[in-house]
DNA sequence: GACGGTACTGTGCATCACGCACTACCGTGT
DNA sequence: ACACGGTAGTGCGTGATGCACAGTACCGTC
């Protein structure tokens, strides 16, 4: 399936959730989101997206080295970034109740 | 909330879903969208939904006059627009359950 | 020392919801 | 007559954002 437009909106709380269980850095971050379930999201939409995060400041930034390759950028959430999750987040819940009840079917789960 | 974003790519299912449901015009499906839930959703998006949708071969129009005003034109759901609608249906409820899950909490109804 | 995996940046594009302006029809009130 | 508010539709321009693609750079292995 095409979730490019699903996305949209929603990439922000899917990167705010996974950095806020774990400090991580972009490529880790794009795995994560696609192990959890977003085969096909981009990296670079990934990498734009923690890079707004941070300019909005909703996340810490910090470059450790790698032995494996080049540095790695992590990202860390902080309060605002928690503020804008917690909103975000019920946000989605609001939305996709009235979503599913639109679509006359049971939540999958 | 601002569901703008939210709304990418789901505008599509929720007016076939209205249309499936029973022919509407225009006006009145943004009406039925506000009062679903979905209240902040602009009328120039649905009318612009709704002629996408129609050039993509999933609707068919018909004109009826009114007494109460200008003409209406209405939109009904045909068979390619009914498996559209299945195979969103589907989509969304996969993204759902993905988005669910990753956000930590469960789903609203 | 070419190759593949890792890791990040920057540019440009396409999609799409929306605001806004405009046209147009109707009934009511002044 | 005329303005006004509700109904109904079209068209234009803008903004947000996900993504493809190209480029840079580091590492280990064959």
């Amino acid at each position: 399936m095409d979730t490019t437009q699903l996305l949209k909106g929603v990439l922000d709380v899917a990167v705010l959730a996974v950095v806020a269980h774990e400090d991580g850095y972009g490529y880790d971050v794009v795995r994560r989101l696609r192990t959890a379930g977003l085969e096909e999201v981009g990296d670079a939409s990934v990498y734009g997206t923690l890079r707004r995060l941070y300019s909005a400041g909703a996340l810490t930034s910090y470059v450790v080295p790698s032995d494996e390759g080049p540095h790695r950028k992590y990202y860390g959430i902080n309060a605002q970034g928690r503020a804008t999750l917690d909103a975000h987040r019920k946000d989605w819940h609001e939305f996709a109740g009235t979503m599913s009840r639109l679509l006359g079917t049971e939540d999958v789960r």
